[in-house]
DNA sequence: CCTGGCACTCCTGTGTTTCGAGTGCCAGCC
DNA sequence: GGCTGGCACTCGAAACACAGGAGTGCCAGG
């Protein structure tokens, strides 16, 4: 175990080069922090630390930085979550406040998120598996062609075009729309395909064929729209990055670009509570320099999404960490709402 | 005007400053293009060149590079447009019919055009209104709370919340949705304002206000609306740009993360045929070493949206301006069959 | 009008040197 | 035992010098 000033000292490190985004020495260190020992012990203190893991050289005779495990005790042991000033929150509130549909409440929040953070937002859309049924509609479009349209509880609406393979009646469409809606309005996604099985049952046989691929599509919509979408803002922070970074920024955009890479990201955040991954933490190579704060949203009590931003490992996580949250705390109420 | 021999050293050296990313030379020149003359002459050439203003030197003794008004003579008279090879054409049909969805025609699309040109792609929604109305779906939600689902014929749709003034039944609500159905479908959203200005006189005066407030809404989509949606797509290629970028890179990741910088970028290209912005010729500051070849498309004849890259003004022009054109035609190809 | 020759420019890459922040270690001190 | 000042050492970064070479402009001759 570390003694309390060891701590101390990782602390200082970890401050001062996420300031100023050099390698910290001893002599800079009992300058600027009151550590109340002289640059000798914390020389020290510091080869202590090295040995430990928490700290590194970038090559002999130059200061210290934190490594991954460094970050960890300091996101884990050291510090708080920063909260933000009430004028934050009044602008988070204001700005959220303005949004008009779904797509402009994600829009809004990621680029809050950004703007608040400097650095990359990720925001998930309401996800459908935990979302429920708000709405079936069906609209004849030709004959023998019908538009799905599903409307979540969480505003989303996905829609489907559908081939019968024989026309089917206004009658008969109005009479499956009333049934499903009977069944499936206010339950859980998961929860429907039991529910819907043997709805053909109480059709014509002539019509059963067509009620089929009218539910297939649903459940299929159901299932294969659970691919959820994610919006990604505030690229353009990359380039606060180290100087040197054409190196660096490009697996990032490129890993950044692909959607399965961002939702396993979020997915691997806990459900409850804010999730830090720091470095070599994340499983894409890509963003082995990056760490990924993350944290749930939903209207109720459970969270429906989760949203984040993905920033450099020297990052600032109190106030990263607090700006995610309050984020998401709003996010939630202005989801409850509407 | 420009002799054909100095037209034909200006198409080299774009080729060869293109092809290398390096100033390139009178010697260079002789060895790489069957010219028929000495340097020397290709000097002389180029002194001519430069002093009108169609390539320059980055200092002294140094090789020339073309100027933004070189470009926009290469384009404009030097190079055509290139076909793409028949391999090409296919996997671009190939990856566009796998499509599902609107979204997923658009998402396709940009990583698409991304990975053929390898620059960064940009791809608008199809317009709301040029587009024409598929159906208007009226749900009650509660009471006096009623969904507004606008579905268009290019496959978008857009949905709204409506508070109503007084509890609206579900009969009024099925009269009201079947009139404007029958007044709407088919028609231009342009069109169609004068066409439900008298709907609410054919109801009770109780229901007035309901009625008002729908329509109000409804028109209000589909002005306000208009604000389009655009995908970006390939950001990872701005760094294969200059290595010296951090400096470059930035403030194009910031214009290209504003929309209405976006809308505008495409928004200023012709309606009809392709066009190329370059340089300077780009409204925007950050976007003064960038070019802009953007295209219609669209499902007839007309265009509903525009579709394009951004790349360095020194990029394959004949190839980026075939990979466009053959995009949008297939992207029209798969709007019209859907 | 084209060409070869020539002097000149100036960027680029390479090696050398200097400078200084930072380190590890040691002996002494509390 | 733990802290401190002192000291020699290391090694990257910045400054400088220098040669090499690609490229130019200009001129005289074909």
């Amino acid at each position: 175990m570390l003694s309390e000033r060891r701590l101390e000292v990782l602390r200082a490190i970890v401050q001062d080069y996420v300031g100023t985004e050099e390698p910290v020495g001893s002599k800079a260190l009992t300058e600027r922090h009151r550590l109340g020992v002289s640059p000798a012990t914390v020389r020290n203190d510091m080869a202590v630390l090295e040995d430990e893991g928490y700290i590194a050289q970038p090559h002999t005779s130059a200061g210290r930085i934190p490594t991954d495990k460094g970050y960890r005790l300091f996101v884990d042991k050291l510090a708080g979550v920063k909260p933000l000033s009430s004028a934050e929150r009044r602008a988070i509130q204001n700005f959220l406040d303005g949004a008009v549909d779904l797509d402009d409440v994600v829009g809004r929040t990621v680029r809050l998120l950004a703007q608040l953070t400097r650095q990359v937002a990720v925001v998930q859309y309401p996800s459908l598996t935990r979302s429920s049924v708000r709405h079936v509609e069906l609209l004849p479009l030709a004959p023998a062609r019908v538009m799905l349209v599903l409307i979540t509880d969480t505003g989303r609406v996905e829609q489907r075009l559908i081939d019968c393979p024989a026309p089917v009646g206004e009658t008969v469409l109005g009479d499956l729309r009333a049934r499903l809606n009977s069944r499936v309005v206010g339950r859980r996604f998961a929860d429907v395909p039991p529910l819907v099985q043997d709805l053909p049952d109480g059709f014509d046989p002539d019509e059963r064929p067509s009620v089929t691929a009218v539910l297939a599509t649903l459940l299929e919509t159901l299932v294969e729209e659970t691919e959820e979408r994610i919006m990604l803002g505030g690229a353009a922070n990359l380039t606060r990055f180290n100087h040197d970074f054409p190196l660096t920024i490009r697996p990032v955009l490129e890993a950044l670009e692909e959607q399965m890479v961002l939702l396993k990201l979020l997915g691997e955040a806990k459900d409850s509570g804010m999730t830090v991954r720091i470095g070599h933490e994340n499983f894409h190579e890509g963003l082995n320099s990056t760490s990924v704060v993350a944290v749930g949203y939903g209207s109720g009590d459970e969270a429906v999404a989760k949203l984040g931003v993905v920033g450099p490992t020297r990052m600032d996580y109190p106030g990263t960490m607090g700006a995610v949250r309050a984020v998401a705390r709003y996010v939630g109420q202005i989801l409850a709402e509407s």
